[in-house]
DNA sequence: CGAAGTGAACAATAAAAGTTGATGTATTCG
DNA sequence: CGAATACATCAACTTTTATTGTTCACTTCG
């Protein structure tokens, strides 16, 4: 049997590692509006270029996002259904177990 | 006016950073069944307690968990506030904005 | 009081992650 | 074709995080 519960703790941190840069949670409120090339996003977010594509990687990586080429440009969009799970995995996080957990009577 | 948008990222990118590995997703886990002293989670994950105690100060920090002293014992505890408060704001992460985004045109 | 147990904090090190500037690749346009 | 634009990738470097072993403080108990 998996060596703990039935969390996925590989797959869940990999999410919240790509939401926990400030960088990537700005980038997502841009695209909360709708899709964005990273050209746009550059302006906006006056940031480098390379330092956006970087943390796109991180967030297409987590499929938070998901990606378009059109002609020369590159279009980012929310990927809502990932955001979806995470937010059911957060749910799991605060479900009460009502497995026997006070069975150990710690170290006493 | 602030930067960009309502989300405060700052916050957000703590709270996500503390969910963002494995050892603590696996305290929060073990914590699931209520409470729990040091040395329990150090029998249960085996663990060093020196990583424990890092990986516990920085969920605490975060305020995701809470801890208690009685007599030699620290019992930890889950914060499911805490944890409502980021469920929130990951729906927030994925609500549809409205506002004029679409008036930038790119690049184009 | 002194020994033992519980857990925090610290220092040294190792490993990831993020930033920057430069280079490479695909696409469009003259 | 050649120049320009959009973006990814890479290498060098800096900053953050995590791990391990050790030490320190507090509490209980003989």
């Amino acid at each position: 049997m998996p060596a703990s519960t039935s969390l996925d703790t590989t797959q869940a941190a990999r999410w919240f590692h790509a939401l926990s840069d400030e960088t990537r949670l700005e980038i997502i409120e841009r695209l909360l509006g709708g899709e964005r090339c990273v050209c746009e996003l550059t302006d906006l977010m006056d940031a480098a270029q390379s330092r956006l594509s970087f943390h796109l990687k991180t967030l297409k990586d987590a499929d938070i996002v998901t990606d378009r080429r059109e002609g020369r440009w590159v279009y980012y969009t929310l990927n809502r259904a990932t955001l979806d799970e995470i937010e059911t995995l957060l749910g799991s996080l605060k479900r009460t177990e009502r497995t026997a957990a006070r069975s150990i009577t710690c170290c006493g």
